[in-house]
DNA sequence: TGACATAATTGGAACGTTCCAAATATTTAT
DNA sequence: ATAAATATTTGGAACGTTCCAATTATGTCA
């Protein structure tokens, strides 16, 4: 229906210049007379110019195509959605633009992404990987020198950067809180024992409890899927334990969520009769009754920061690949009983040159 | 490390055949022998051969990129990010990826955002435009063959296709449902006058009031900010009227929990004491106490449909502009103090759904 | 003024693909 | 066996940009 695409070429003869100092206008090269250039830029406007990245990108052999990629496993969940905002935030104001997709939790779907935006030239990918992805899926990328960063979930054995929250000190500090207010039984609900962050708040819980001089029991250990369903599930297994606990640390707000509503069920008063505390701070933990004392990561903080290191890759040109692992800090609110709110921070800023394999 | 990239010309040479026959394979094409095809298909996973669709999408003249654009204005707001992934999930098993970018409502990141969008040679957009955009704006991407579907909040006097939830309708059923329950004085409550979105909402209101025998009274509607603490606001202005009104539709979710904080503060508890409607269903609909009577919509519903839509478009390589009005239900729950004999569950677990404005 | 540096400009030749028209191989019909 | 049809394959020539080396304009200094 309308005419051919406007090129530099027609802006070049339109301009009365040669197409060269047209694209040198385009970079804002300092070559170019000032006159000339406004001219050039004035003709532009004029025939409604836009630039073809594609063939820039082209000839500048795959160098920048000013594309990251963003893969996340369930958008649905506002944790990742923070995390995509934070990601675009940064991103964007860098000039890049993101590609996002959404897996949820399909490796298969995973795979034909990455794939799909590898075909399109990402000069960078920051992903939040599929449950069980295989370290090596990411092997051709880096290979291809393209800088990947793994975000929230990491990927032992990959040699690619990562940023994940500090579970382990996130957890302990949850159990340390209620320690303090006297409970001697706390049990660890929800999650699924083979992923590698399961594995970090498991650790954490478990060195809470020593470090608080309680003894760590096998059974208080329940674990689900990390959902609000798995969270009614694991709760009543633990209340049917000879000697039931009195406070749990979940997983995550999904699982306390569900351990709220197992209480009830069994008319017992979350806050009141039995104290639960989660991890995540979703956006739901202030509002809901009652509000959740959680461990707050931050998603957002992780998409900005998962992002200015994925540009710094990019801009280098050269992926050294570096973990970091971002602070965490407990959020008391009410459904540990105590109205008093005094905020526990934890937690540290670790960064370390990943090495080995 | 980063050797050359594997062009189709490597992969002819180590096939013993040429470039065009290589170029034919990648595309399917049935003019190609079968053990030729399986040959060449081997070399490159061989050698590890990814499909520049830059280049190929430069000669076929920016025909189709398989790149679909979509803009939101919250990606915070669960409401967008459901529909994020609606129009992923079409998208992607069309075999497009999307560029997602998120504007927070700011006019001026809009238009860098879609100008960047048409460089990197999207062949559709699907956007949610920030408050105040022009209908002018997206003039030039239909100028140039763009298909551009509005979503959410429509723009009156662009010439694109829309899709939009049924405001009017769905706050007709509200105050219908109000005034079957005996409610002579029903307000409106919340939003900004000057936006598409309360026109509708608040044509709504006035045709349902109409509808019910009842009177209009202009006193009744007032506005404020669509949030929590335009909420309390505007409820604090309804008591202070002289015949103060006994139920309200809120502008949106938001404005009616603010609603339920002003109703309390004044030792008024809503539900029992006045009664209140909200719009959007958010998640924290369902789990607020009282719970929360509001109107549903499906925005994940709307992302699948806007984005077939596009694809449609996109295919049809002609965008003739539609406009559709998807379907809103009213869901009652608590808050409007008939939570007693009945509890009126509607039987799927409702999803995350929040529409700012 | 000539000699030389410096500032601006400019034609090709890429980049990796797809298209086209034409060439070659293989069948089929006569 | 030969022509005609069909099945495969194939070299260029695009696409819109950037790079390079080369060119032309302009300025400077003895």
């Amino acid at each position: 229906m309308t005419k051919a695409r406007v090129t530099v070429i027609d802006i070049a003869k339109a301009a009365g210049v040669s197409k060269s100092t047209v694209s040198l206008v385009l970079q804002g090269s300092s070559l170019v007379n000032e006159g000339t250039r406004s001219k050039v830029n004035a003709v532009m406007r004029e025939l409604g110019y836009v630039y073809n990245r594609g063939a820039a990108n082209l000839r500048q052999a795959g160098a920048k195509s000013r594309i990251v990629g963003v893969v996340v496993n369930d958008l649905t969940n506002s944790f990742f959605a923070e995390l995509a905002v934070g990601v675009d935030m940064v991103v964007q104001s860098a000039g890049f633009v993101q590609f996002l997709s959404n897996t949820g939790e399909s490796i298969d779907r995973q795979r034909e992404v990455v794939a799909s935006m590898r075909e399109h030239g990402i000069s960078g990918l920051i992903v939040s990987p599929a449950r069980a992805t295989d370290a090596a899926d990411f092997k051709p990328l880096v290979a291809a020198g393209i800088p990947v960063v793994v975000v929230v979930r990491n990927l032992p054995g990959a040699k690619v950067s990562s940023i994940v929250s500090d579970n382990q000190a996130g957890m302990m500090s949850a159990v340390k809180h209620l320690a303090g207010l006297g409970h001697k039984r706390i049990a660890f609900l929800g999650g699924f024992p083979d992923t590698a962050v399961f594995d970090d708040r498991h650790a954490g819980y478990r060195s809470g409890v020593e470090v608080a001089g309680l003894d760590y029991h096998e059974e208080l250990v329940i674990s689900s899927a990390p959902s609000r369903a798995g969270g009614v599930e694991a709760i009543g297994k633990a209340i049917a334990l000879g000697r039931r606990p009195t406070a749990a640390v979940c997983f995550n707000d999904a699982v306390a969520f569900g351990v709220c509503d197992g209480l009830r069920a069994r008319r017992l008063e979350p806050g009141a009769d039995f104290a639960v505390v989660g991890f995540d701070d979703v956006i739901e933990a202030q509002a809901a009754v009652p509000a959740l004392t959680t461990v707050s990561v931050d998603p957002q903080g992780i998409g900005r920061r998962g992002a200015q290191m994925l540009l710094k890759q990019i801009n280098a040109g050269k992926a050294e690949a570096e973990a970091v692992t971002t602070a965490v800090r407990l959020v008391v609110r009410e459904s540990c009983g105590t109205g008093k709110a005094v905020p526990a921070r934890t937690g540290k800023s670790v960064k370390s040159k990943q090495d080995a394999e």
